[in-house]
DNA sequence: CCCATATTCAACCATCCGGTTGACGATCGG
DNA sequence: CCGATCGTCAACCGGATGGTTGAATATGGG
């Protein structure tokens, strides 16, 4: 599973609607996956697999108890995105190492 | 081409390292598409792609002058993403109806 | 006018993505 | 223990995505 930057995953979590609107939902409260699937007109599979890429974002948690799994909400990824957006446009013409150093690890991949 | 939402776009467009790279370049400077790909690794008419991508997504402009096209950036698109960013989790606990009305925005398609 | 430069277009390819269905594995309640 | 509930897994499908190459289309310079 080759998703090398957080950023990569946080934003490609966030570019669908279906996810956006299951992060809303969590900001009310922790729900368990049925309870998360219920307003959508989707199968728990595909609500399933909506969840386990939030997760792997990092956008939210997953709390298995039981046979039942608790979904919450994990605002540090979000944050970490918004700092990037927020940071843009903020600084100085850009010193050229510093953009080289910003590919190293932007575009950081196979060994 | 179906790409309901605005932030659909917005966030899909942020989500490639890449595009994430050239929004950096172009903090510096307006650049035109040939100057744009210098830096990275892959033919012209992949970084023109993505110009087209993040043009589509309202993150820069291009402006054909001549036989150069210049990508300029234009922050608008990348603060709406921040704005609703930034408002969520500061609500209070979400009102079913205003969810209802999210859900129709959010997951509004096909008629 | 002609050549080089700048950029896009078109076709193609492999892979990823979002969804489905059906089977499966745990766990809870009675 | 048994059945129902919760959730994931696996296989599959159509369409999008990110890249390639090669040809095509302007436009600019000498």
């Amino acid at each position: 599973m080759r998703m090398t930057h957080p950023l990569d995953a946080i934003f490609s979590a966030l570019s669908d609607p279906t996810r956006r609107a299951i992060l809303t939902l969590l900001l009310e409260d922790d729900m368990a996956v049925t309870d998360v699937a219920q307003p959508f007109a989707m199968s728990l599979a595909a609500i399933s697999k909506h969840l386990a890429i939030l997760t792997q974002a990092g956008l939210i948690v997953q709390d298995k108890r039981g046979r039942i799994n608790w979904c919450k909400l994990e605002p540090d990824a979000m944050r970490a995105a918004s700092v990037w957006m927020q940071s843009f446009g903020q600084f100085d013409p850009v010193d050229l190492d510093a953009f080289e150093r910003f590919l190293a690890t932007e575009l950081a991949d196979d060994p």
